[in-house]
DNA sequence: TTTTAACTAATAATCATTATTATCTAAAAA
DNA sequence: TTTTTAGATAATAATGATTATTAGTTAAAA
């Protein structure tokens, strides 16, 4: 996924491809992290110095709604965004709410399988594993 | 897992085996759906009309540190609570809100298959897979 | 270039969750 | 059984992430 398909999925689906959309998803895509927000904000605040956190929020809904973002909800901290949406494992640390994706065909064909065992076609999925980091693990 | 089951883990543990914390998660080992604390609150008040909501959170956290319970966060609506701690997939419609778990063991063989493959043991999993139910297909 | 529905920025409001604290009680000890 | 007390509950206040509102702005179609 890149800028150019993004502006195309927006004017497909009757939306407007502006800067701010634009520039939220490339930071999102752009991090290793999943970002929160806030942190999205303060980012793509560097080029939009005008940028409101509300329209952060907006934006993300809106594109969580095209399917093109993954909202990651946790205990006692902000929601955490990624643009990775095909199955995948996300490893999280319970002590310092770090993530680390994990990709592998095994994972893909899982869930195909899963798909075809109990008869549904997901629009997204979420896979999570919970355990202590090593930094953390002391 | 039982009550006397649940009054040894608490023991073991250094906590008090209190009839809420019994009441509470008896009441969400017996729903079929996945209670929100609210809901948790206002079923447990049957019994003990007295009991906060302060209370109902407070237990819901201890029963997570203790991986006697998962609680599932979503956009838009109070967390859910469920004390099915195997692996298990659970699939959510983003239309209603509602949540069907489906056990089987291709996912628990899956599992413990991903967790050799990446080296890791959970404490605990998350496996959502969403999609709209039958009455929101429409 | 003009037009306008859609969008953004700023701000206020919401509400699920967490913090605080006085009172109470499970359970260990006497 | 009674006493003791660390830990638990109930009531209430506070928090803070998210959502709602609205006046002004703009993407993009005509
Ligand atoms: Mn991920
Ligand atoms: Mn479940
Ligand atoms: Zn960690
Ligand atoms: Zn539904």
């Amino acid at each position: 996924m890149n800028r150019k398909q993004l502006v195309k999925i927006l004017r497909k689906n009757g939306y407007k491809a502006t800067p701010q959309r634009l520039a939220i998803f490339e930071l999102i895509l752009s991090s290793k992290e999943h970002p929160t927000a806030e942190e999205i904000h303060n980012e793509v605040s560097k080029k939009f110095p005008s940028m409101s956190l509300s329209t952060v929020y907006q934006v993300l809904h809106l594109l969580q709604d095209l399917g093109q973002i993954m909202e990651l909800k946790f205990r006692g901290q902000s929601s955490r965004f990624e643009t990775n949406t095909t199955p995948h494992l996300n490893l999280i640390c319970p002590g310092c709410g770090k993530i680390e994706d994990y990709n592998s065909n095994t994972i893909v064909k899982f869930w195909s399988k899963l798909e075809n065992e109990f008869d549904f076609e997901a629009l997204s999925q979420r896979i999570d594993g919970y355990r202590y980091c090593d930094v953390c693990k002391k």
